[in-house]
DNA sequence: AGACCCAACTTACACGTGTAACCGAAATCG
DNA sequence: CGATTTCGGTTACACGTGTAAGTTGGGTCT
């Protein structure tokens, strides 16, 4: 490795024959800066030829912030969804001019405090709560901060409602006759944040038409595990369930399969994400299905507005979460 | 936002009443340069009193290298493994005082060459090869590039030798008395270069036993459409097929279940990565997984003998590809 | 007692950039 | 024709940090 020195503005402005701020000037085109003609294509020549690129470090030092956005991902199992929703939000993100750089969560070896400080991001979109100092630490430092989770406390939720989703199963399965529903819960208590408010939304729906309460049983991604929970909502007279997601509804076709249980005619079946392995299932699994590219697009704003100190934007929520009718339900 | 003012070593330093190089020092653990413990404490006590956080721009300007790893993600669609391998990969260079930083491809909108200005990193992981003169720039800025694709030309790879797992595809299959072999192909263009060295290393494998060249077909993920491969499959007497991963293994599973064939009596099927859904099937998947704690733990191996202009370690390849032997096949 | 060393600091500079302030010449205006 | 604006730049400083090169004063060795 040669170990070649970098290629400064410096260097550009003594290839073009001009001052180094007439450099700056060029390349950003700073309003209110007149330029001729001449120079600017001298000056441009002379980056291209040199294969100049400004030191990020040096320009966000000078400027106070970069154009970078962090998101912070928790410890998740990281799905097709996921993958999904963070391809439209770095696209979105890109069209206002900002750059997604993703940290996956390392089994928290490292606090997160230590990271937003070795990037200096614009803002930082965060999953999990920050404690106060946290966030104050880091609005000091000038990043805003964007907390993607459902607050429980708070009124409005940022996030995708997740209520919103346990409720469109609900209806779903109840537009089609069923009274007595059952929820399987996930085995990973890392997605407890999601499954809580989807719960809840599948209860809200069974109170609000008089219907009781849904029967919660946690199943493993195991099909005999599963088929004991099959079981046991038969025992109950449960005859659908809502499943916190496809691959726990998997399960659930496995276990009703183990069990001898014909799906819908016995047990009735409704899952959540939509992934690809969904469709292909026996029978294929009816789930409930978000539209990424408006919740990266509604992200995105809301990362804008923040950075500009303006209020969030609403989420249509209503309109991007669906039901996708297969046979299971 | 009452927009406080970043807190820097001189605020540390007044606050300490000693200079802004004791400061660094102090903080800096720096060898060679002796601090009397109580300064030391005084200087600590203040620091942690303002809260303050080193300007990471400041601190990579001045040392010219940052410890942010940055890897650049194609446009694929991101599955399990690929988030259990950032996952491990984070938490290796974590180990190794590195920051791991992903960005999702963003539908190939900006040029990466935008990206790595913006960060600094210390060195990049991508899996898509650069043209020489954004390698050139790369280096010349001071970032370790680390490419972790199949080379095509070159003789060793980098990446896990998707080779291999294909190879151990087709021995499971033929160690259960198949010779004439299928291989079902991703619908998705943009998985080619994980699937041709996946098939080439099947082909590999049937040719080392004179067996004929397996026969390729591409699976959409539509149990409809597989069933027509399926079909195609029989009317050529194969009765056992390879499939580029598990979800085109389920969709193959989808159409022998559509055609009304049994599996594995009829066509014996295996898939690659034993994404969760794969044991859910039926019949439960047999399927090759890769160990990805392994590979993320090499991944940054290699990452940092590049960072110290060392070559990279060899990556024991093959005690980590393995199959999951189920009831497909 | 003088030479010397070492602990414990401080002073001073460099990293590469953006931009406000300045400046000469040419053009415009009253 | 003098005053003033506009054009096309340059000089100079600041951002916050790491660190090499001094600079003390007190102790040690000969």
């Amino acid at each position: 490795m040669p170990d070649t020195k970098r290629v400064t503005s410096a260097d550009v402005a003594r290839l073009a024959g001009v001052s180094r701020a007439t450099v700056s000037y060029v390349l950003n085109d700073t309003p209110r800066q007149t330029i001729s003609a001449g120079t600017r294509t001298r000056v441009l020549d002379a980056a291209a030829r040199l294969g100049y690129s400004p030191s990020a470090a040096a320009r966000t030092l000078r400027t106070g912030r970069s154009d970078v956005v962090l998101c912070l991902l928790p410890d998740w199992p990281i799905g097709p969804e996921v993958g999904s929703l963070l391809g439209n939000l770095s696209a979105a993100l890109t069209r206002h001019g900002l750059t997604l750089v993703v940290h996956p969560g390392s089994r928290g070896e490292r606090p997160v405090a230590e990271l937003w400080k070795a990037i200096t991001p614009a803002a930082v979109i965060s999953y999990t709560e920050f404690t106060d100092a946290e966030a104050a630490a880091m609005r000091s430092a000038g990043v805003a901060v964007v907390v993607a989770v459902p607050r429980r406390g708070r009124g409005r939720e940022l996030a995708v409602p997740q209520e919103l989703v346990g409720r469109r199963q609900a209806e779903h399965l109840v537009a089609a006759g069923h009274t007595r529903l059952g929820y399987a819960y996930p085995d990973d208590q890392r997605v407890r944040f999601f499954a809580e408010p989807r719960l809840a939304g599948v209860r809200a729906a069974c109170a609000a038409r008089r219907l009781p309460t849904p029967v919660g049983l946690t199943v493993p991604l195991d099909p005999s595990a599963a088929a004991d929970c099959v079981r046991r909502w038969q025992s109950t007279e449960v005859t659908a369930v809502c499943a916190y997601n496809d691959e726990v509804a998997l399960a659930v076709l496995a276990g009703a399969r183990t069990a001898g249980l014909s799906v819908p005619g016995d047990l009735a079946v409704i899952g959540v994400d939509d992934i690809p392995p969904a469709r292909l299932a026996a029978p294929p699994l009816t789930t409930v299905t978000t539209d990424q590219a408006v919740v990266g697009a509604h992200l995105a704003a809301t990362v804008v507005a923040a950075m500009s100190g303006r209020s969030a934007p609403e989420l249509p929520a209503a309109d991007i979460v669906r039901v996708v009718p297969r046979d299971s339900a």
